[in-house]
DNA sequence: TTGCTCCTCACGTCACGTGAGGTGGC
DNA sequence: TTGCTCCTCACGTCACGTGAGGTGGC
């Protein structure tokens, strides 16, 4: 599913409750806490994407099975967010890494093909160093 | 406050309700439902330590201020503590990336004294690249 | 007209904090 | 003996979900 198609506004509120397996009313109790905002038609009803919906079994998930309420769902929310974050700002580094190292020994490579003294690195001179 | 300070268990439970602004038995509740676990003596009393007393203030924030019951409580905890640990890893994936550009440098700089050809990055050999 | 939507209000249930009440060891 | 600790039980309050009841537009 592309997403273009899961922020589509689809399903009237009926359905969205039936989808997310609660009462139509608890997802009206849901959008004034703020914490499912689903677009609105031109007349005023609730328009909900399958991406809101994903957000509605998240929501189930904490309050019947862990037992939260709707103020720690708010606030989990926006941790796991947060946690979205730093996880993909340590994927890139792990990138950044792996491409500064392989710069590194290239530039070794380059270093020995045009016949010169390579750098190396004392562990390279010395391999009895690497025990400690 | 060093460590081995925080962690003594020094408070009986009276006191440690009264710094941490609560009710004796909300701390006998709070321990049932595995939010603080203070140390006991032989006699079986509760000793809460510095650690303790913080823990109990954070968990008093966000019940009251925030208005999270316990459940939530409890998944917030793991949550910052798990983002806690991310934070340091993307701290030490910092110090791992400065550590080797600066390798990097040092290479070059060291080719440079032997009177060797240098390995140049672009940007060292073609100066108006910067920018962009 | 039918079946939906919109809204507000009220009730039942449950979590949680407070307090009482009775016990026992420094 | 006094003042603490330990525990359990009960009550008041509040959050939340469900449902009813009345309205209006496709």
């Amino acid at each position: 599913m592309n997403e273009e198609r899961e922020d589509r506004a689809v399903y009237i509120i009926s359905v969205a409750a039936e989808l997310a397996g609660m009462h139509p009313q608890t997802l009206r109790i849901y959008e004034r806490k703020g914490l499912v905002r689903p677009a609105r038609t031109s007349g005023n009803t609730r328009r909900y994407s399958d991406r809101d919906i994903e957000r509605l079994r998240m929501i189930q998930q904490l309050t019947q099975e862990e037992g939260i309420n709707l103020a720690g769902v708010r606030m989990i929310v926006e941790l796991e967010r947060q946690i979205e974050q730093m996880r993909a700002e340590v994927e890139r580094m792990h990138r950044d890494l792996a491409r500064a190292r392989q710069a590194r020994r290239r530039a070794d490579a380059a270093s020995h093909e045009v016949g010169l003294v390579p750098m190396r690195s004392l562990e390279e001179m010395f391999p009895w160093m690497r025990e400690r």
